[in-house]
DNA sequence: TTAATTAAAGATAAATTTGTCTTTTAATAT
DNA sequence: ATATTAAAAGACAAATTTATCTTTAATTAA
């Protein structure tokens, strides 16, 4: 019914979120996983999850080693510094909680769209989120068990 | 220097908001707007502006009326009425608040990702924001002088 | 009734995002 | 050294979104 089908974040980022709070997970114990395993466990498509892998290494999100018993992994320290929005930015850079709202070419206090006093409260509330949540807090809410990166299958 | 460049709505939905502002303070004097009009005034390209015209007629946002004289206005009731949402649900749907924030195929209270409960509040936040804001606010804004559809040229 | 005007509809094209495939590079094990 | 493993890099393809162009339909004015 309706023109688009938007969602919050890409989908890039999104498959870089759930990627590297999966590996966090998988971190913690101490393994590391290739990109194979990565995208079975987040539901993603294996050749575009290893272009989003290498972005976020590249940025030094995760860490990555080639060769046998390689793969993809998050440093004890890094996953303790590591916020949710040094992944949003990486991949889908800062105009969703920096941008108008409405596509003006800036947001300006001087200058406001007629959204921009509402809007502004969302993007700080996001902007808050995605500043104070690490990667350690997402990782261990799913190593509790607590919150899961995919809707499983019946037989799963 | 990042893959994407996500802003919060699809172009569409920002030049339908803007289009559907712009239409409205017309109408609050009287009389209608052309497409051509619309799409000088809110910066937009004309016939993807147009397209988008036609999604809000269809959805009873805006009214449109063919021949000499016609073209586009919001009624003085439709004005009152409008929500934001409605701009934003016809255009872009439901997803930016009701999807699950990384992409899990639905958003659920007993099987939630890790970033649900603060993905949670943002996406309330905005709910309420659309839910809230009628064209009538901001399309008096505008008239007011307060608020801007467009950033302006030197020369304009 | 004819011409002019303006939106609707449909076809097409460009740009961007998403997804895939192949080759190269680096590391490990034998 | 050689073979094996696994990520990096690059080329390519599909899908979606954005943008344009042309034709049709409806309305008004003369
Ligand atoms: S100017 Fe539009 S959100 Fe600030
Ligand atoms: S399950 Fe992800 S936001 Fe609710």
């Amino acid at each position: 019914m309706e023109f688009n089908q938007l969602y919050m974040f890409s989908k890039a980022c999104e498959y870089g979120i759930r990627a590297s709070i999966f590996i966090a997970t998988k971190s913690s114990e101490g393994v590391r996983v290739g990109i194979k395993d990565v995208s079975k466990e987040i539901d993603s498509p294996e050749p575009f999850t290893a272009k989003i892998m290498q972005i976020l290494t590249k940025n030094g999100i995760i860490a990555s080693a080639k060769g046998v018993g390689g793969g993809f992994e998050v440093s004890k320290e890094a996953v303790k510094s590591i916020k949710l929005i040094q992944i949003v930015d990486a991949i889908d850079g800062n105009t969703i909680y920096k941008g108008c709202g409405i596509g003006l070419k800036e947001c300006s206090e001087t200058h406001p769209c007629p959204v921009h006093n509402e809007f502004k409260k969302i993007r700080e509330l996001l902007l808050t989120m995605l500043t104070n949540t690490t990667l350690e807090e997402l990782a261990s809410g799913v190593n509790s068990g607590d919150f899961h990166l995919k809707i499983l299958n019946k037989n799963e």
